[in-house]
DNA sequence: CATGATGTGCTAAATTTTTAGCATCAACCC
DNA sequence: GGGTTGATGCTAAAAATTTAGCACATCATG
């Protein structure tokens, strides 16, 4: 939890790709860094976190698939509580709130019906 | 946007601390910053913040406090947006649902009720 | 089988970040 | 008034991050 708040931007920048890809290779982290580095940079970096542990990797033929060691749950669901911790003062709720009516967001009617359910399922397991 | 990318560790931790708060002096941020290091070193990195324009303070008495620039709605949206990329695929439904199971959130029949309110009105906007 | 393309591993250097130290100023209290 | 307290501003040094270069291995291919 606080090891999240010590990785450094690049590392940081790292991690993220690989959560929004599950798992990419050397090259594929590269192209999706912003500013982006030299291929070798990308590998010292890799290396890093995988001796800090934030990663593993498996071969796949030649190359290395890098893959974040987390859960894709565990982590995000760890993201989200930071972040409702930092701007909704904690509320779930509140965040839930900004989720809606984000302009982008524009939830389609099917995708509204779903919360609904989601919702009536909270209030049963909450009982 | 892209600036978010560029803040480096402790940057980015004095930003969460202010956004937190909405306003710190440096004292206070100091004393929230996790692994605290010197006053000087707060408020050198203060500095530099609102050197490059993400927070800006004003003097209230003796001492200065400080804000971040951005509203908090359009700082708190913008973290959102990249978290539900992030994380996931950008559906905005999945990150409810998320919020919605995570453990420690036990949201409360009121809160569920409003949330079904929120659901209806984004409905009535939808059309 | 030589060679080019594409990987990885390691190391050292450049750059950025982070830190602390010191000078200065204003307010407060004795 | 003089001194103590608690702010800020600036600068230089220490530490960490980020980068690129080079050596080597493997595979495909002409």
């Amino acid at each position: 939890m606080s090891a999240e708040q010590h990785l450094s931007r690049r590392e940081r920048q790292i991690m993220d790709v690989l959560h929004a890809k599950q798992s990419a290779t050397a090259a594929e982290i590269l192209a999706a860094l912003p500013d982006p580095p030299s291929y070798s940079s990308v590998r010292a970096l890799l290396r890093i976190l995988e001796d800090k542990g934030h990663i593993k990797h498996r071969e796949e033929g030649v190359r290395y698939v890098y893959l974040p060691c987390a859960s894709h749950e565990s982590a995000s669901r760890s993201a989200l509580k930071r972040l409702v911790a930092t701007f909704f003062q904690g509320s779930a709720t509140e965040a839930v709130a900004a989720l809606l009516d984000a302009q982008d967001a524009k939830l389609s009617d099917a995708e509204l019906n779903k919360l609904q359910q989601l919702i009536k399922q909270a209030r049963k397991e909450g009982r």
